[in-house]
DNA sequence: TGCCTAAATTCGTTTATCCGGATATATGCA
DNA sequence: TGCATATATCCGGATAAACGAATTTAGGCA
């Protein structure tokens, strides 16, 4: 049974729901895509995606200097399928999981019109001020 | 999103996650049973207890000296509901879990016929012999 | 080759969690 | 009242998580 509980141990963390959040959302994202839109630092969002990965929920594809994670295929299994349902069922409800897509929505507009990646800079902190985002154009 | 991740925090316990099987198939039991079926410390399953009813996971119910434990009247809201169902879906499929029931079993008929709880005996440890056990009668 | 950069990993620290033993609380009974 | 008992809570201590900064690894390109 305690291999039932690590399972619940890894949705445990609020990052790391954020992160699965995001990858319900958009099929493949990049570590900066992860650090841009959820502003943590590069060390946080890595170390996330590699216990997501562990775990089995997540899988990575090499492409250059790029690492690109989107959940893994096991996840189709029934139960694994259940639990993120469900998953997604309580976040659809609330409004700071709303918000977590449209900074992804900005983000991925604002990179599609060409905007670089740069891993070390806004490296400042969680939260220096909710508004500082994307600001892409305008 | 805070509050979704404490949900499977709470989940993400072995001990815990035992005593919420146990709920799942007998509707109230207290302290003394669930140290005697799972072989825990008093402090133990009073300590887990208690963060299952403070997740209004559980309710208690006191009776003279004993306090009694069941499912609290929230899990039947849909989306606990559906939480608790795809937690016993996997522990169904589970032999150490079955084995708890078979414990559980053992340890109701034995008090059915008499035997007292007597919490500060068998203090011992988690594990001394898995088959120290309830051994009545035969 | 040497530099730039994305991502992974290591390091030392801080914080959270879990534990058993001891103690406190409260009920039942003589 | 005083003792026995069931449960809750407190108290260090041990272990595990999580963190940011720094470093390492590795691909792309001049």
């Amino acid at each position: 049974m305690r291999d039932v509980a690590e399972f619940y141990k890894v949705f445990s963390d609020e990052a790391r729901l954020k992160i699965v959040w995001l990858l319900c959302h958009q099929s493949e994202l990049c570590v900066c895509d992860i650090m841009g839109v959820l502003k943590m630092t590069q060390s946080k969002a890595s170390r996330h995606l590699g216990t997501l990965k562990r775990a089995g929920l997540v899988r990575d594809r090499k492409e250059g200097l790029w690492s690109y994670y989107a959940l893994a295929p096991g996840v189709e299994a029934p139960w694994l399928r259940a639990q993120l349902e469900l998953l997604r069922q309580k976040l659809c409800e609330r409004t700071d999981a709303a918000a977590l897509l449209m900074q992804l929505h900005g983000w991925l507009s604002a990179k599609a019109r060409g905007m670089p990646c740069r891993t070390d800079a806004n490296q400042t902190s969680d939260k220096p001020n909710s508004t500082t985002s994307v600001s892409h154009g305008a």
